[in-house]
DNA sequence: ATGGCATAGTAAACCGGTTTAGTTTTGTTT
DNA sequence: AAACAAAACTAAACCGGTTTACTATGCCAT
């Protein structure tokens, strides 16, 4: 690779007169120009990236960080800010955490040695102190999908609560009367907010979720499963079932399959996110959508409005949900 | 962020030794040691990765290339490289492209900067030259999952002839005798060993399949739905079909609901890659199972053997597949 | 001719590490 | 006590850009 000195000397300049020049920070005469391009094209010079980002402290690379790449919601999501950061100029680079906060932490450090301009950051754990303080040190982070509590920093949220609403709502409509949630940890957004609002709408029709009625785990398909197990032995069981992420409703399904329970005859559920291919289950899921494109893509606008200090660190943008009707949910009479 | 002449200052110490230190390059005596920690743990040193990318021409970042990251199987793939390259002390950062090659040549070029070391490449078109030749010029990349002729670097591809062979032997076990196939884009290897594999199984039982039964588009969803529709109005109207991808599968359940069209009863389907969830699917697929394990963490283990020059560089592993037998092949008779 | 002012271009420091070649100190032999 | 080797540590160059502060040149008006 040639270096930005071998151009100035194949041109007959310095090399401070072929940056700035390169950089549009000076004008040359046109005969100057033409040999600067000359030299460049003659030795193939691409410039060092590594080096500038060294020099002026920018990298224009964004990181991604999710816990698990390979749940299609998030890769959506991880999809459409690759877009966005793209149409803005910005490379992204998507980091996979398997939920492991030092790996978390690792990538943050980046920020500090300037190998990424910004993080936005998708977690999905409890246990977040450390990374809350970490970010709130730190001005380039976006939080996405799910809170870190205590952090300073824009975030980009579903209108969580007003899903869990839709939820209750359909089920209402639907004539059911008996409610059980699966859910992911307690503690997370994503949970809390989901089962504030379905048990709102309930409410508001005299009609109530008692505590037992929620059982909460891992976010992990297993939990989904558990979950159809333990209210299938309840004393009473219930005949509508929501969960607070589709990949619960994943493993609901397949141990449902198992327990020979049909849904949605003997168990309705709805469940939350709409993951690609939710229609062509077996049955196709009823979910509450959340715009994959608008959570990503507004991320980055979120991110570059930071880096450029035209956005205040406080606000939280909601991305609006919209309940999709399926199969999965009986109407009751 | 504190730097490194700023702990050799505070320690006493030169620069150099410091780094050497924090290399392991060289031994101090404890108590300098001791120092040289306190220093660090003093000011919070964290090192500056950018300068030792720049000074040292290493980065201990692999690319990982994908067309599309919210298709599941490639992000399983991207989540098993990255378990496996965090395994062996590199960050994974993986980059969308969208098929575009322009995309895909930018990440390439991260090479010569050595803003990575290496790039694992997963592409998805016809047209490579560019791509090609740039990859022969680096010797830090390697081709996965899908070729790209005339480049020379390691390769990581499914078995797909054997895959190909399974599905029809399965076909044929269920006493199916007239097949159709729906491929992604005619060149690619995925499509033309896969169908190479299917046809040599079925000629072993002296049967064959005429071109006009071979249905190519994009790898998309919409490509099956479309190929589909052909068949469904096609003369000979098969009972039997394959695809070269569980995605085509996809479109083709949307569409064959959408006509009324029973799957496996009208029309029995195997596909391929078997994505997450393959097995909730109505109806459940039967499928070729590419270990995405496999092929992600070999892809990883490759490049690492080839950077250090290990590896020659026209190896290709060949990962083996399974059929998984589902529900979406009729039992005829 | 002279002063004023763009215009054109550059030297040198800097970003924050690593590495080579070498110097100084310490310890062991004889 | 002198000689020598080993151990401990460092100066300075380097990676490849950017940026600041400055000089040299040309042009015009007076």
């Amino acid at each position: 690779m040639a270096s930005i000195r071998e151009v100035a000397e194949e041109a007959g300049f310095a090399p401070a007169t072929v940056s700035r020049y390169l950089n549009g920070h000076i004008k040359l005469k046109p005969s100057t120009q033409k040999k600067i391009e000359d030299a460049i094209d003659k030795l193939g010079y691409r410039g060092n990236g590594l080096a500038r980002r060294l020099a002026t402290g920018k990298s224009e690379t964004l990181g991604f960080v999710t816990t698990d790449i390979s749940y299609p919601f998030f890769a959506s999501i991880a999809s459409a800010a690759e877009r966005e950061a793209t149409r803005l100029g910005y490379a992204l680079a998507v980091f996979n955490t398997r939920n492991d906060i030092m790996r978390e932490m690792q990538i943050l450090s980046y920020l500090q040695t300037r190998q990424l301009d910004g993080v936005i950051i998708m977690t999905n754990h409890t246990q977040t102190e450390d990374l809350a303080t970490q970010i709130t040190n730190d001005s380039h982070v976006v939080i996405l999908d799910e809170d870190i509590p205590g952090a300073v920093g824009p975030r980009v949220f579903a209108e969580n609560r007003q899903g869990g609403r839709l939820a209750a709502r359909h089920f209402l409509e639907n004539g059911h009367r008996s409610f059980a949630v699966i859910s992911g940890p307690r503690g997370l957004i994503s949970v809390e907010e989901r089962i504030e609002g379905f048990k709102e709408e309930l409410s508001v029709h005299g009609l109530s979720l008692p505590s037992d009625m929620i059982f909460s785990g891992p976010y992990s398909e297993e939990t989904g499963g558990l979950g159809v197990d333990h209210f299938r032995n309840s004393p009473d069981r219930p005949t509508a079932m929501f969960a607070t992420a589709d990949n619960l409703c994943l493993g609901a399904i397949r141990e449902a399959n198992a327990a020979n329970l049909k849904i949605p005859d003997d168990l309705s559920i709805i469940g939350f996110d709409d993951i690609p291919n939710a229609d062509l289950l077996a049955p196709p899921l009823t979910t509450i959508r959340q715009g994959t494109a608008e959570l990503g893509a507004e991320s980055v606008r979120l991110m570059l409005g930071r880096l450029r200090g035209e956005i205040d660190p406080s606000v939280t943008t909601r991305i609006p949900v919209t309940l999709i009707e399926r199969q999965s949910v009986r109407r009751m009479d």
